[in-house]
RNA sequence: GGGCGAGUAACUCAGUUGGUUAGAGUGCAUCCCUUACAAGGAUGAAGUCGGGGGUUCGAGUCCCUCCUCGCCCA
């Protein structure tokens, strides 16, 4: 780094500066300039590429948006000035569920697969969501389409008046054909590989949006019960009963066995014997589990297919019967099974066939009542119950034929592949990384990845139908990788005619569209160019960060590991960022269903961006932080600050050079300086945006409310030009290095004042270099000057006059360490107190001072 | 129930491998319209570092235990 700088442009220096107008102008700059393009002749050692979230844009925008994004493009804007090559793409994630329930609401219509494409449709001028309007699935899709890109419009302005310096021609979709191309062929290659496979299986399923969901999207919700105490009948001895507790008698008909735990002495007898079900007159055994808690209930269960997650596991490794009587529509089935054989039991099926689940419960416990099986009254209880994330009602547990990718769920070998992977992970914070290992811990099967919804990527695959029109679906047929991205419910596949479509000896293709994490998961190939641009892909892949929330470390990088490391045997990335949450001043997530959500763009108006932005860096990584408008005024407050900086120093200093500093609290200042650099770079090496910007921010408050305030008259000249090249060289070399420092955090308000002196952009500087600024100068100068300063301002406000009033004896007292070096700034101090006669006297070990005002 | 994180001034938060008298900003009080800045500046008051126990010459920091809050998992 040179030791000499001067500005590049002649000085200009606005007489009122100010933040009005700033994002605007410098956005459509920086835009023109192409100042964050990707500029893909560097090599991966010299990319910093960043796999950026891709935003549900059918979602609200949110104070979270601008709080976790702030915090990459500051690290992003570090590494620009330290040399990268920035790779900052953006994608929008449009493909999927949320998407869907926005079109239907907003349009008013919802899709209906049978019906055909209109191709001249228009959506309902007053949309009424109780009526939704049936169309074709692409009408469906054709709207989804539309309002996404609506969407998309809106999240970019936010993006860019917040100063994101992200490279707008490195877009994409989560549906769009590269995503669907990428998603496709990656889930092929698993196929080919035998790590995506078919499997008919106990599923669990949210009825209203009818669609299986996967172990990632599930949480469980407190929800009220009751045990219903139910009396089964002995088979060799109808006298005898045998009391089970259920919180969902209306499965009785689904009932396959009782449990109970094999040590539990009170059912032993039981064990390979057969019960009688109430109402319906079924036999059943009585079988041993050790899942069966003894102190539940009564302690023995009734297993029914599918009650819940116990069952499935008893189902499996009791090798129970299926007897399923709750249809994919969430109601029982309308027709009596064949299982039910006595009359009266057919006649009580008939009751409940079609109901839903909860009509069914309540006719079951109406019919147990009277038959007198049930026994007391149900006791009320809360406990867990299962639901799709974006769900309001419980699951239920359907048989289904899903597609299915290996993810260490049923496989201890690729298990333990990925939580190495997660230790080979640099997290940030580090104990992030253990919720990682919980996760991959705690996984109960592989990941189910096949969706029965609309606005998805298909999966790429038909299947041939045998002469009386059934599928084979253990006779695949894929595409080419050449063909992708295909939609085979409206291609065929190479061989057929499209007239075959479903019919006796043609094909059919997969109804089902991919999870969107399936799609999601792989943004580091999509984005980066894999299989599409192998020269863009081996300069930036696998990246150098992944920014993202605590709450899909299940989701979305666990499931972004799995691709990268079953597909590229590697990493897709090495450092995790991980950013906390927004709370509300009450310490509660922020949320919508709350109503305290402040709308981003209203916060950037009234604070200014530099001021949110300076907010959001305050977050420290991984910690979630209070929404506090208080920290945006500071934000403020800071900028104009800088603002009103830049203009003094430029009004009487326009080139520094480190040479020149020969006055000892200049020197100590660089001292100073130099530490503060090292110390922020430090802190950015360790993606701790936050401690860098916090001891930027303390330098530059002692810079400008100390040092400025020393140093001022003899930078002015007025001591005959005594040092005061030293001074002005101080200032400068402080200024541009500050302007730098805080150019990640406060891009606008440091473009704004470089931009008055400098023809280039100050995102476009080489990072501050705490080397050029060190020497053996001591730091205690100026620490004691400050001291001395604080003394007499002290004096002044107790007398209550003006800090310009003037001293006429100031005597300092301190060790004669002290009072050498207070010696060294005795006239500028002299001069910033307005002190006539300045005195040192050795003695204590603390600087005190005795004034005499004039 | 298991795990992780947090608890420091009225508020929001720093506090490094244990090391002098625990810091900053906000707010508050008092004062100053000083020619970079009144959307400003100066000065000041304010803390049993969640409770208890332990290790140590020395603990906000390490160990044990309990309490409260948040999240993840079951």
């Amino acid at each position: 780094m040179s030791t000499s700088q001067k500005s590049t442009a002649p000085v200009s220096v606005p007489d009122k500066p100010s933040l009005d107008g700033i994002e605007v102008k410098w956005a459509a700059a920086w835009n023109e300039q192409g100042l964050y393009n990707f500029d893909r002749t560097k090599t991966r050692d010299q990319v910093f590429s960043i796999d950026t979230p891709p935003p549900t844009v059918s979602g609200s925008l949110h104070v979270g948006h601008v709080f976790s994004y702030t915090h990459t493009d500051c690290i992003a804007r570090y590494k620009r000035m330290r040399g990268f090559e920035v790779f900052y793409p953006m994608g929008w994630d449009d493909n999927g569920l949320p998407t869907e329930r926005r079109v239907q609401n907003y349009f008013g219509v919802r899709c209906d697969p049978s019906l055909p494409y209109k191709p001249d449709y228009t959506p309902p001028a007053n949309p009424d969501p109780k009526k939704q309007e049936p169309i074709s699935r692409r009408n469906f899709i054709e709207l989804c389409e539309k309002l996404t890109v609506e969407d998309e419009v809106v999240f970019e302005d936010l993006w860019r008046r917040m100063g994101l310096s992200i490279d707008w021609n490195q877009t994409y979709q989560t549906i769009d054909g590269n995503a669907q191309r990428v998603s496709q062929l990656a889930f092929l290659r698993n196929l080919a590989r035998g790590e995506a496979y078919q499997s008919e299986a106990p599923t669990l399923w949210d009825v209203t949006f009818r669609t299986a969901v996967a172990q990632a999207e599930l949480e469980d919700r407190e929800r009220p019960g009751a045990y219903h105490r139910i009396a089964f009948k002995r088979a060799e001895n109808p006298s005898e009963k045998v009391f089970i507790e259920t919180t969902r008698p209306e499965l009785l008909a689904a009932c396959v066995a009782l449990v109970a735990h094999p040590d539990d002495e009170r059912y032993q007898p039981l064990f390979g014997t057969n019960v009688v079900t109430p109402v319906f007159g079924v036999e059943v055994p009585v079988m041993a589990h050790t899942l069966a808690d003894p102190d539940k209930g009564s302690g023995i269960a009734m297993v029914c297919t599918f009650g819940d997650l116990a069952d499935v596991t008893w189902w499996r490794e009791l090798q129970l019967p299926t007897r399923p009587i709750i249809g994919w529509d969430g109601r029982v089935t309308s027709e009596t099974p064949a299982w039910i054989t006595t009359k009266a039991g057919k006649d009580r099926f008939a009751a409940i066939a079609g109901t839903t689940s909860f009509t069914a419960k309540a006719n079951m416990v109406e019919v147990l009542r009277e038959s007198g099986d049930m026994e007391g009254e149900p006791k009320p209880i809360t406990h867990p119950v299962k639901f799709f994330e974006k769900g309001d009602k419980p699951l239920e547990i359907v048989t289904t034929r899903q597609w299915y990718l290996t993810n260490g769920g049923r496989n201890a070998e690729l298990r333990e592949e990925l939580l190495a992977r997660g230790k080979e992970l640099i997290w940030h914070p580090a104990h992030m990384a253990v919720r990682y290992d919980n996760w991959v811990d705690g996984l109960n099967g592989d990941w189910l990845v096949s969706r029965q919804r609309f606005f998805g990527v298909p999966i790429p695959v038909w299947y041939p139908l045998d002469a009386d029109g059934n599928p084979d679906y253990n006779s695949v047929i894929v595409p080419t990788e050449d063909q992708l991205p295909i939609d085979p419910s409206s291609q065929c596949p190479d061989g057929y005619t499209e007239d075959q479509r479903n019919q006796p000896d043609g094909f059919m293709g997969d109804p089902d569209v991919m999870d969107t994490w399936a799609t999601s998961s792989l943004t580091p190939q999509i984005a980066g160019g894999w299989e599409r641009d192998e020269d863009l892909f081996n300069r930036v892949f696998p990246m150098d960060m992944r920014p993202q929330a605590h709450e899909i470390i299940r989701t979305w990088l666990f499931s972004s590991v799995v691709r990268a490391h079953l597909e590229n045997k590697e990493l897709p990335w090495a450092h995790a960022a991980i950013s906390g949450w927004i709370l509300d001043p009450d310490r509660k997530k922020m949320s919508k269903s709350k109503g305290n959500v402040v709308t981003p763009m209203e916060m950037l108006d009234e604070y200014s961006s530099d001021a949110v932005r300076y907010w959001a860096a305050s977050g420290r990584p991984g910690t979630d932080t209070a929404f506090d408008v208080g920290q945006m005024k500071i934000g403020r407050r800071l900028a104009i600050k800088l603002l009103n900086a830049t203009k003094f120093v430029l009004t009487i200093s326009q080139g520094g050079n480190i040479e020149s500093i020969t006055e000892p609290v200049d020197q100590a200042l660089m001292v100073k300086l130099s530490a503060t650099v090292d110390a922020a770079t430090k802190a950015f090496e360790e993606f701790n945006y936050a401690k860098a910007l916090d001891v930027a921010e303390t330098f530059f408050w002692e810079f400008t409310d100390d040092y400025v305030e020393l140093v001022k008259e003899r930078a002015y000249g007025e001591k005959d030009g005594v040092n005061t090249e030293s001074a002005r060289s101080a200032l400068y070399i402080s200024l541009t290095t500050l302007l730098r420092l805080f150019a990640p955090f406060l891009p606008f308000t440091t473009e704004e004042t470089w931009s008055w002196f400098n023809s280039d952009s100050v995102h476009a500087q080489e990072w501050p270099d705490a080397m050029a600024l060190e020497s053996d100068a001591d730091a205690a100068v100026f620490t004691d000057a400050q001291t001395a300063l604080g003394l007499i301002r002290k004096a002044k406000s107790e007398a209550k006059v003006s800090m310009k009033a003037e001293v006429a004896t100031a005597s300092l007292s301190g060790s004669t360490e002290h009072v050498e070096r207070l010696k060294l700034v005795e006239s500028d101090l002299a001069a910033a107190g307005n002190v006539t006669s300045l005195l040192f006297q050795t003695s204590g070990e603390e600087i005190q001072a005795e004034i005499q005002l004039a």
